[in-house]
DNA sequence: CCGCATCCCAGGCGATACTG
DNA sequence: CAGTATCGCCTGGGATGCGG
């Protein structure tokens, strides 16, 4: 049993997908590993997201603390930069885990022969 | 841009999430690596899953090939265990690279400084 | 350029009860 | 023991449009 934020996890691997879970956590996240990025920089990477989750899932993982916000300018056209904190940056190796093997597992698929 | 079965995914990574995504994959996957187990192991040791979640969760993963269901008597009571598949297998070291971050993160989560 | 507001929906997930 | 059946919630996420 794991608590984090008065939350309880009945493992260590429930409470690391609570922070790179869902549809779209891990893969803002992995774009960020190798550069900050600007919000249109993220929409341009990532064709299939829609802005309102975009933004809705940066807000959650800056509120983890996972991702930093910076804005650069105070007046229109905004310049907003996302990073990954030093929290952020010790998810690294897994997000490169998780990666590597979806490369691998989209070369190898067919030739896979499923058995126990 | 990958694809498998196909489907059609942004990155390698929204890929890896498909197979080990949701709530439960990862948990249940985990518990597969170190041992086949039974059905009712695995709910004794995931106590938070509900039977249906469990059932559902189990044939998506035999659907896509991560883990093989074996029945051992054909008259009740059953004997079923679950194991990872050779496939299956692959994804240890992902498992592991998960479950390890879950817990130096609920280790260090008070100690954490957030910043860029 | 960087978002938020609103509306809406599928399907993931839980609770409970039942079966071979 | 190992599941199904039924019901229903609730939240993640899509579409579209507006605002600083």
């Amino acid at each position: 049993m794991y608590c984090v934020d008065n939350k309880h996890f009945p493992c260590s691997t429930s409470l690391t997908m609570k922070y790179i879970g869902g549809k779209w956590k891990s893969v803002i996240l992995i774009h960020l590993t190798k550069d900050k990025k600007r919000y249109n920089e993220l929409r341009k990477e990532i064709p299939t997201i829609t802005e309102r989750t975009l933004s809705l899932q940066l807000k959650e993982l800056e509120a983890d603390g996972l991702v930093c916000r910076k804005v650069y300018t105070s007046k229109p056209p905004l310049k907003v930069e996302y990073g990954l904190t030093s929290f952020g940056q010790t998810l690294i190796p897994v997000l490169d885990a998780i990666s590597h093997w979806g490369k691998e597992a989209s070369k190898a698929h067919k030739k896979i022969k499923i058995e126990p």
